[in-house]
DNA sequence: CCGTATATTAATTACCTAGTTAATTAATAT
DNA sequence: ATATTAATTAACTAGGTAATTAATATACGG
């Protein structure tokens, strides 16, 4: 995508300009200044940053180091190529995130109502610790060839997800769960009712109508849909409409 | 995003390969074959598959032209920019859509079930109509400056939306509606349920374990959640686990 | 205090991409 | 028949992008 890119924001990195911007840095190592480890990991943010918020195709290795007050040239240093910096970015930061949702699912295979609200509020938390989280993920579950979802697959295979869904028929045999539910596309549903709201709000910010929406509200929203439906879970007196004028 | 981008499949079209491939076409005004008006709508259906595979940014123009066996210099001719093919795009095709929706929720403005069932049935048959809309709508609702979201606010404002926050609001006031759903989340959940599975769905092409899965699924498991929530509705009676060895 | 390893930029390369134009052929109206 | 209009490709331009290299400046161990 070129040639129509003319200024994207950017949230400039504060160490990027020293003294006077003026003086538009020579090469060669800086003086003290940060590890280089902490470096690279700025990077990583930066890019994660980045990748949330205009999705992967669309951030460019230019805009990842502008964003992060370097030349391109310091992301081939770090990570040699685009790939690689995928490669590491999955591993090092995004995996983790995944497999601790996992867990959460697994450690209570013995209650439903529990595993899903206990999964509800790990989604909380993980959005609020890893902010880019939300986003990137929601983008490729609906990519076709993923970057991730590949490469995922590749580094923690589908033993997970068959235990997850062999736990959901079992709910649903011994009546703990709406048999009329699909199996497997309960999961898929926990992702609709937190993971998208929660990316979806963060474009939001100009819309008056939602604008005091947090992660609070949206896993209040969510449990109470998962847990009684959309109707009023008091029986609701049918021919209440008229009343006095 | 340029240089790995060597071979994607772009399912050729069949019109394309006359006789001989061999014989790479000269140019000149083709004899016969398609009218004008043709040729221009599958330009637009090409271009709308392909964004919805792969997301409008990681589309190029080049690649639609040849997904649908033309020059690129054809989309210029019928669309003159890339811009103004969005335009179009969403003028033709997206907006007619979307309008169909909302109307669906105010035609049943007075009574909540089913006004959400009938909502779920119409993302359905627009999903078996417009194969591309699930995906090119997710993929709006999870872009900050979305090529479509400004677009769309733009030429139809939010006066729908107003109506149906405020209809939710008396649902909830009368009693007929989850009084702890939040009323700007409820179409958000019903895209989480429908359009998100929808798209996934086409994804997972090679999932043994989802392969299975139709809107006559997502449907069933949609309703069923929003009418039940998770837990059985029948209430589940407690200590049934051990029965007789 | 000196050589080597490390961190950084400027400059360059090969390749995409959007958009434009001129040439070419067929259809159509006169 | 002939001129005009429509539809199409090849060839080109200007600018972006990922990746690489050479130069440069600091840090650090002996």
């Amino acid at each position: 995508m070129a040639a129509r890119n003319p200024d994207k924001p950017a949230a400039r990195a504060s160490k990027a300009a020293k003294k006077r911007s003026a003086a538009p840095r020579r090469p060669g190592r800086p003086s003290g200044s940060a590890s280089a480890i902490d470096q690279r990991n700025r990077l990583i943010d930066t890019a994660l940053t980045l990748f949330a918020q205009q999705g992967i195709a669309d951030t460019t290795l230019a805009a990842i180091a502008k964003a992060a007050g370097v030349t391109p040239a310091m992301l081939h240093y770090y990570f040699k190529t685009r790939e690689q910096l995928l490669d590491v970015l999955i591993d090092e930061r995004f995996l983790p995130v995944r497999k601790s949702i996992e867990e959460v699912f697994e450690a209570n295979a013995d209650d439903p109502a529990v595993a899903i609200i206990k999964l509800v509020q790990r989604f909380m938390s993980i959005a609020e610790e890893y902010p880019w989280f939300a986003s990137i993920w929601m983008r490729g579950v609906l990519s076709e060839r993923s970057l991730l979802k590949d490469r995922i697959r590749e580094r923690f295979g589908d033993a997970h997800q068959k235990s997850a869904f062999q736990c959901i028929v079992r709910w649903q045999a011994e009546g703990r769960l709406n048999a009329d539910l699909e199996p497997s596309l309960v999961f898929m549903s926990l992702l609709g009712l937190t993971m998208l709201p929660l990316t979806a709000v963060k474009m939001w910010r100009d819309d008056p109508l939602r604008r005091e929406l947090g992660a609070k509200e949206i896993a209040r929203h969510a449990l109470a849909l998962l847990m009684h439906g959309v109707v009023s879970p008091r029986p609701a007196k049918k021919k209440l409409e008229k009343q006095v004028p």
